[in-house]
DNA sequence: TAGATTGTTAATCGATTAACAATC
DNA sequence: TAGATTGTTAATCGATTAACAATC
């Protein structure tokens, strides 16, 4: 594995987690092996493409032959951090908020959601999936004290900035965002956006570019 | 505005959501003017992305003078086809096909929900926010005669395809897709993933880098 | 060994940035 | 008019693709 300061292109990074997902797919197929060419075919990237991504973090190939299926899917899960376990927690416990922990906690192995904070009185004291929702006054002592990797944010957009100073103060890590803005946060702090609203508009304007293109015909 | 048939690349498409927010709050704070280098300080991109990705719609902009707030944001609405209304059903309502259908019925101006569809009979009869959950028999029906624009896929990945031959054969125009996997849909059926699973691991992918680079040291 | 396929270098393509003429 | 800032062309940078030598 070549060094870790090598900066990783952003274009690299998100096909990863697709690698991922077609690898594990495979996997549960029984597929032994797979060669750059039948791995490009299925995913749709080039197989050069596949190779230079894949070379960015080593060679898992063996010339003549191919990837071993099994040994590729774990490096891609050691590259992604998957080999280890995440403590995490829900800040605001709405719609959303409750929708993606019960998706965490059913789906995601190796994100342990282990708290969940609102400021709404009449949500704090239940309990989903056996954990606790807390007040979140108590949510800076329970980061620290708990070691907390990652905070999931299903605030709303008024108020994500201030909790996510409260979390960075408390040394969160990672930050998994639904708030419709661009977080600010120190370098060390890694923040995934899911910018629900742009993805639609996204979908507008595709549709509405097919329609041109239908109208012009 | 520029022919439509000159292909949009997807790296502006995605700029394209993020343009709208800022000048959506630009315009709530009562800014009637900006200039491309105040917005780039707003949003990140140069000065000079900014001009180039707007001049692939039109030249909204005044010269010595800069961009009326207000027009372009309407512009930004018009590109991303949100100046009309989307007739939207969700399939799949299940934890987050609720979660979605609320969010989508709350915050999403243009995207009426006017259908849900499960083939769970104990959901199959009640209602969200005033909308009747039917048997996933009646969907394609539906779609043709309430010529529907957009569906909502919260199926889990072993349906996902399947419902959405149906969709496609029933005449649907884009796919709003959060099942962990790529669909295979005509060319002109537009489609638009919210792949949570990828989402999480580029996270947690960041992380392990931060980590990396801090051990490094 | 011969064939296959990787790993890697070189070529190409596309996207971003810089520069500046046009013009409000 | 002078100053400011766009719209647009040219230069640069980075990412993708092609080619092929290395090697299993």
């Amino acid at each position: 594995m070549k060094s870790s300061n090598t900066k990783v292109s952003n274009a690299i990074i998100r096909r990863l987690p697709r690698y991922r997902r077609y690898l594990n797919e495979l996997r549960k197929q029984g597929v032994k092996k797979i060669s750059s060419n039948e791995l490009s075919e299925l995913i749709g990237y080039t197989a050069s493409q596949i190779r230079q991504d894949l070379n960015t973090f080593g060679g898992f190939g063996q010339q003549g032959y191919g990837y071993t299926v099994d040994s590729l899917f774990n490096e891609i899960n050691r590259i992604l951090g998957l080999d280890r376990e995440y403590k995490t927690i829900v800040v605001g416990i709405g719609n959303l908020g409750q929708a993606i922990t019960n998706y965490t906690y059913y789906y995601k192995i190796g994100f342990n959601i282990v708290g969940l904070f609102d400021v709404n009185p009449k949500l704090v004291g239940l309990s989903i999936n056996d954990v606790l929702v807390r007040d979140f006054s108590e949510m800076s002592d329970f980061v620290k004290e708990n070691n907390i990797d990652i905070a999931i944010i299903c605030v709303n957009r008024e108020n994500a900035q201030k909790v996510t100073n409260v979390l960075v103060d408390a040394g969160i890590e990672g930050i998994w965002n639904f708030a419709p803005l661009d977080l600010d946060v120190p370098e060390h702090v890694a923040v995934e956006n899911v910018h629900l609203s742009d993805s639609l508009h996204t979908l507008s304007f595709m549709i509405r570019s097919n329609e041109l293109e239908e109208s012009d015909k």
